[in-house]
DNA sequence: TATTGTTATACTCTATAACTATA
DNA sequence: TATAGTTATAGAGTATAACAATA
C-alpha cells in the first residue's frame, strides 16, 4: 500500500496536483457535477475543508460552479472542460504506468489477484462500516 | 487501499498521533535508534519536516534525542519507554483490529491472498524503483 | 568542501465551530 | 428549525532553500 502510495502521489503531484484535489477530480470524472454535500461525502472530505480544495481547482481552472436552480444555497461542481483533459490525460498515464508494475503477470495471475482483492476490499468495506 | 487506509487512520487518530508521527513510531519500534537521515529515508520525509515532526514527538514524550557520540552533527533518535508503550499497545490492536476484517477467510483464502500480495509488492518495489 | 540537522517561507490539508443564506 | 456552503482559527504536514555546526 505505502509503495503504491508513494508510486501514485509523485506522479499525480508533477502535474502539480495534491491528493486531495486528484481525489475530487477522480470523484468528478464521468459525471455531469454534483453538490459540495455528496462531493464530501464520496471523498470524506469535510465540507469547510471542501471550500479551499474547491477554490484552489477552480482558479487553476479545472472545475466550475454553478448555483443549483432548485435549491439557491447549493452548488453544483462539475469539471471544465481542460478538467476532462486532466482526467482523461493523467488517468490513462496513471494506469498505464501502474501498468508496467504487472509486466511479468499472466493472465491467471491476474485473475487470482483480482479476486483475491475484490475480497479484501469487500472485507475491508464491511468492517469499515 | 483508500478504505484501509480510512480504517487505520481512523484508528491512528483516536491516540492523538498523525499519520507521520505513526509512521515515525512504527519505523522506531523494535530498534535501538537511528539519526535523522536514517529516519528521513524509511518514512520519505524530508529533513526539514523531520524537525518539526520529531518536535511534536518529543513534546509529547515518546521520543528521546541523544547527540551522537561518534559525529557530533548528528542525533540517535529513539522511542522513549512510553513511546514504546505506544508502539506494544497500538499495533497490537491495531493488527486485531484488522483480523476482524478476515472473519470469513478459510486457511486457503488467506494462502492465495498472501501469494497474490506478495507478487504485487514486489512488482510495485520494482517499478518504484 | 560536504554533510547533519535547523530555520524560514509559503502553501495545502485537517477538524471544528460560528456564521449566512436559503429552505 | 434545519441544511448548504462560508469563514475563522489553530495545528500539522509538505517542499524548498538558506544557514550553522561539524566532519
Amino acid at each position: 500500500m505505502q509503495g503504491f502510495e508513494r508510486f501514485s502521489s509523485d506522479f499525480v503531484r508533477q502535474y502539480g496536483l495534491t491528493h486531495a484535489q486528484f481525489d475530487i477530480i477522480a470523484t468528478l470524472g464521468n459525471t455531469c457535477g454534483m453538490p459540495y454535500k455528496e462531493l464530501g461525502q464520496k471523498t470524506l472530505i469535510t465540507k469547510g475543508t471542501l471550500t479551499g480544495v474547491i477554490e484552489r481547482l477552480e482558479q487553476k481552472g479545472l472545475v466550475r460552479r454553478e448555483r443549483c436552480p432548485h435549491d439557491k444555497r447549493s452548488y453544483s461542481v462539475r469539471l471544465s472542460v481542460e478538467g476532462e483533459q486532466v482526467f482523461h490525460d493523467v488517468f490513462p498515464k496513471l494506469t498505464r504506468q501502474g501498468q508496467q508494475l504487472f509486466e511479468g503477470y499472466t493472465e491467471d495471475d491476474f485473475v487470482r489477484l483480482e479476486n483475491s482483492l475484490a475480497g479484501l476490499k469487500q472485507a475491508i468495506a464491511n468492517g469499515h462500516s
